[in-house]
RNA sequence: GUGGAUGUAGCUCAGUUGGUUAGAGUGCCAGGUUGUGGCCCUGGAGGUCGUCGGUUCGAUUCCGAUCAUCCACCCCA
């Protein structure tokens, strides 16, 4: 097959039989998240480019090789978001939501844009579940957005991940460690990597980060953030270890996360895996308390995490976590002829506005082809509808499980298939898809039925 | 951005030591008589062997480039 173009290198394509597992996942993000007090943002794909690099940092590598920036009609430079904070930030700034009651608890899932060289569980195109919290200065935030982080992996029924906190500081102590940094690694400078030596001037403690045996085996014997921490923020992240104790959560001191973006300050946190080869970060945040500033604000104190949601399908499948199955057919509607046909499509819209999935034949194909069809898509039920039929105003329902057929009614259809359904099983219909309001009255309808038992064959 | 592996039907893979019409399983469609699925049987559709170029009388098989996927580095979610 010669196809005129393919998915653009390192995007993904979410197909319709897997896209319930997505929405399951991206469903439970949001509602845990709004157990803990965060609604839903949403805010544009795209950014004036200057946003980010603000942001981000002139240093980070996200700002220097893996931004999609574009210049667009009317001269403006716009960048794809690479990730979910900044433009968080902006709109909060812009629509005065500092003047709100504090803290501000929002919550985001987001495609965000990094050319990087793809590989599995990582894309040009990924989508990110994000958290921020604006206007809580104590650590108790950064414990709760963490505890929100578990509780997601603990939910999924995900395990094998651990997380690993550190502090880098505020900007006066992370000053001075980085003057005590910067004084040791310039006496070992000629063997740092290429990449290092230029970080040294901007960004030393991007080298502790360096995977090269020689820089690591330099950063194992540097000086020690920790050993430089003001007495506040050394206090600061005492009362976080605290609060992760108080809440039972595991936890590891890593000094050598620091995290790429330029904005955090104090806490940094990475929840980290074994199971996902070289792309180990299922989740990482921390507080960015100068960030708001940064971008125009006024001094605020935030936290927030991004947490990539290909990769946490990604674990889910790799430890086979049980999701959901796809919702099932209720009913599918086989059709003998063209009358039986429109029948079909008058019953079907019924048993759709009910809130149940049903499908009838739109390929006008034998009664044999249907049922194969149905039997293919897992429908639960089926119903023949024919000459016969139509003429006794009455259908042949089959439970496609069982095998065992029953004749109905076609007056009040909907009730009649409703009472069968319940004398073969209730807890297998699925009222999921139902609103608020259709979920009473199909409960009324159904604890009616419960008073008088009907017949069976 | 660096290094390595891979690339044949929708999917999983054979195969051609370079030679005429490229295979299997599975999936898809249709039949196996009168209106009923899952098993079985039969038939059909579907590939210019990732793409472009080179060597050759001839390449899907050899060589090169390119693109894509995967792995490690890097980076991060």
């Amino acid at each position: 097959m010669s196809l005129l173009t393919k998915a653009v290198r390192g995007t993904l394509d979410l197909l319709p039989s897997v896209s319930h597992k997505t929405q399951y996942i991206e469903n439970t993000l949001l509602e845990i998240a709004e157990n803990f007090g965060f609604s839903e943002i949403r805010t544009p794909v795209f950014e004036h480019t200057e946003l980010f690099k603000r942001s981000a940092g002139e240093t980070s590598d996200v700002v220097q090789k893996e931004m999609y920036t574009f210049t667009d009609r009317g001269e403006r430079s716009i960048t794809l978001k690479p990730e979910g904070t900044a433009g968080v930030v902006r709109a909060f700034l812009e629509h005065g939501l500092f003047n709100d009651a504090l803290p501000q608890k929002m919550s985001y899932i987001t495609p965000c844009y990094r050319y990087d060289k793809p590989q599995a569980g990582r894309y040009r195109e990924h989508h990110q579940f994000g958290i921020e919290c604006f206007g809580a200065a104590g650590a108790a935030a950064e414990a709760e957005i963490i505890s929100l982080a578990n509780e997601v992996f603990t939910y999924l029924g995900l395990v094998n991940i651990s997380l690993e906190i550190n502090s880098i500081g505020c900007k006066e102590c992370r000053a001075e460690y980085n003057k005590a940094l910067r004084e040791y690694l310039d006496k070992n400078a000629e063997k740092l990597c290429e990449t290092c030596l230029s970080r040294l001037e901007k960004n030393p403690m991007r080298i502790l980060d360096c995977k090269s045996s020689v820089c690591s085996a330099i950063a194992a014997e540097a000086p020690k953030i920790l050993d430089y921490i003001c007495g506040d923020c050394s206090e600061h992240f005492l009362t976080l270890q605290k609060y992760l104790d108080a809440m039972g959560i595991e936890y590891s001191l890593n000094p050598r996360i620091v995290r790429g973006l330029d904005y955090y300050s104090r806490t940094v946190f990475e929840f980290v895996t074994g199971d996902l080869g070289a792309q180990s970060t299922v989740c990482g945040g921390g507080r960015y308390d100068g960030l708001i500033e940064e971008l125009g604000g006024a001094a605020m104190p935030a936290c927030g995490f991004g947490m990539g949601i290909e990769r946490l399908l990604l674990l889910i499948e790799k430890q086979g976590c049980e999701l959901p199955e796809k919702d099932r057919c209720e009913l599918y509607i086989v059709s003998a002829d063209r009358d039986a046909s429109y029948m079909a499509a008058k019953i079907a819209l019924e048993m759709r506005n009910f809130g149940t999935i049903c499908l009838f034949d739109i390929c006008e194909r034998s009664v044999k082809a249907q049922m194969k069809y149905a039997g293919k898509i897992n429908a639960r039920y089926t119903m023949v509808l024919g000459g016969d039929e139509l003429a006794k105003n009455e259908a042949i329902v089959k439970n496609m499980d069982s095998g065992s057929q029953r004749t109905l009614s076609l007056n009040d259809f909907t009730d009649n298939f409703m009472r069968l359904v319940l004398d073969n099983s209730v807890d297998d219909f699925n009222f999921g898809n139902l609103n608020l309001q259709q979920k009473n009255e199909a409960s009324s309808f159904l604890t009616l039925l419960q008073g008088g038992k009907s017949e069976d064959e």
